[in-house]
DNA sequence: CTTAGCACTCGAACACATAGAGTGCTAACA
DNA sequence: TGTTAGCACTCTATGTGTTCGAGTGCTAAG
């Protein structure tokens, strides 16, 4: 168990560290102290908490850095969250100044002042567009052969997709099946629409539009699957540049390469689990990421959809003022989108 | 005027350089060039291209490294396109292989494929959306007092936007507007939209939709502005990493972010022109790119419109792989365009 | 005009010395 | 018994000197 003073010594070692990226001395630490211990006393404390593991040397005679499992304790013990600077709160919530009626704007938005506001990456998830209830189909004909289809959701959303038509079909065919899909997939979630789409229109189809079985095999075709990396949103990509964390060209390639990639985003930003979560070093399942720390939080958009949030910055990230402006943040987005799509 | 042997000099140089990066000298040149000279004499050679400002030394006893007047000689002068190999082309077809139904489809994976084939990074842009014909227009009703707009035009884009309706409108003035605004707006272009909107319907649905004012006014708002920045797409962004001629970090974080500032693309694409263009170093206008040179070109869509693409590399770029793969794909691209968008 | 020869220059790599920040340990102190 | 002053030690960063090699410019001979 740790002793008051070596808590203290561990928090006031994180928190320079974290402020000034240089190891930490025992002389340094003694000036800071609110009780000014020796440097010797401080010394063997830190000695100490080095061998608990809460430390670490960069070399023989250097001063201290936090090691993972200091940066674990800090955060688990010793983090306690003051209230944000008004300046930071009025940027945040000029989110929502600017009366935007698109969730995709607000979730834009949100990105890139995340971003300034915290000189980290942010990554923003926006509500599982799969679970979006279809408000709207229509089909409009291009030229002789191709047609666009165009799917509206509850919160807003197009969907669109380029599809083929067989050439010479009556236009009129085209009309009637959308009015069919129209009648009978409206409130249906896009994630069940393809297997809706068999089980209730396609016997109706059947009857009542000629050489049905091109025409719904291509849009069929065409509605497949949702572009599913357009859900995702950045915000100050380049401010890993910034931190003099990462100097290492080729591991920022790959940091960069990783949080591009749609397919590792899941890994990043864990979908389904409430509330605030830490990730330092290598907790995070992508190697490429074990130089950083990860805070995620989720959002409501009501109707149980959530979306979430993440910030990506190196271990030695504000964690104090990051889980602040998240706190504060994920509420808002809360609010304001249960606001818009209350009626809906 | 350069004699027959100084031009040799030249493009063996340049050719050299922009394969090692490194600064070459008088020993490496006499054993490259076919009829070979000694060093001496091929000394006395550099010593004039320098002294004519196709040269330059890094230090007074390094060897030479291509000047920008010595690239823009190069790429004037010594340019032999030669044909590509094989595999490049394979992989370049390959882009319209897949049958993609969408111009941004292929837009994008053209992209992609440039970055691969180049190493370098690419921006496309897509036809300007602005000049897209109305092919239909709707309102989707989301809530009481919210619809979303959609706008299909004839290349199968499909603008959307999210505006607010008076609360407590008659559902069928909306779709009474809806039907005014198809038979008056098809055909329109979308720069023209927001005009002909005044102009052609404000009277017609005066006299036929109750408070057509407030509907008006926010639909009109709606379709101001189409995203101009969508139209955009990157292949290869992180490959500006791998060039060993960047390793200033500042100086990469600012290249990397005036090419993804949508503002400063009209000065790397110039969007008028034809054919294609080379800008080298400072020939650029951003000075964020002076350590860059750019290749673009244009391609062509059919009825009048074009797009464009560039490809952002070092100075030390291998112009002449550039020039072969950019011929060819912006030859393949306006006639893949042109054949998908020939009947609409 | 070409080239061999040569003195010269500069950068990269390496060894070495020094200063400074920080440590651990011991012994003295309260 | 906990705290601290003192001290030897360690390691990094910085600067200096040396050497090696690649390259140059110039001169004089071919």
């Amino acid at each position: 168990m740790l002793t008051e003073r070596q808590l203290l010594i561990l928090k006031v070692t994180v928190d320079d560290y974290i402020q000034s990226a240089q190891p930490v001395g025992s002389n340094q630490l003694s000036k800071k102290l609110e009780t000014p211990f020796s440097p010797a006393t401080i010394r063997n404390e830190l000695a100490e908490l080095e061998r608990l593991g809460f430390l670490e040397k960069t070399h023989t005679s250097s001063g201290r850095i936090p090691s993972e499992k200091g940066y674990r304790y800090y955060v688990d013990h010793l983090l306690t969250p003051r209230p944000l600077p008004k300046e930071d709160i009025v940027q945040l919530r000029s989110i929502f100044e600017e009366k935007l009626t698109e969730t995709e704007e607000i979730i834009k938005r949100s990105a890139m002042i995340l971003s300034e506001l915290t000189n980290y990456t942010s990554i923003l998830l926006g509500p599982d567009v799969r679970r979006h209830i279809v408000k709207n189909l229509s089909i409009v004909p291009l030229s002789q052969d191709t047609a666009v289809a165009i799917i509206v959701t509850n919160t807003g959303h197009v969907e669109n997709r380029v599809f083929s038509i067989p050439p010479g079909l009556n236009p009129s065919d085209i009309e009637k099946m959308t009015n069919i899909l129209n009648e009978r997939l409206v409130g249906v979630a896009l994630n069940n629409l393809h297997l809706r789409l068999e089980q209730e229109t396609l016997s109706i189809l059947k009857q009542h539009v000629e050489r049905y079985g091109e025409l719904f095999h291509t849009f069929r075709q065409a509605v497949l699957l949702p572009h599913e990396d357009e859900n995702i949103y950045y915000g100050g990509k380049l401010n890993i540049l910034k931190q003099p964390d990462f100097h290492d060209l080729h591991k920022i390639r790959n940091l960069m390469d990783v949080m591009e990639e749609a397919k590792h985003i899941p890994m990043i930003l864990p979908v389904g689990s409430q509330g605030l979560h830490i990730r330092i070093g290598s907790e995070n399942t992508l190697t490429a990421m074990e130089d950083c720390s990860v805070i995620t939080v989720s959002y409501d958009t009501g109707k149980e959809q959530t979306g979430s949030i993440a910030i990506v910055g190196p271990k030695r990230m504000d964690y104090k003022r990051i889980v602040s402006i998240l706190d504060l943040l994920s509420g808002d987005l809360s609010k304001e989108l249960n606001r818009m799509f209350k009626g809906t």
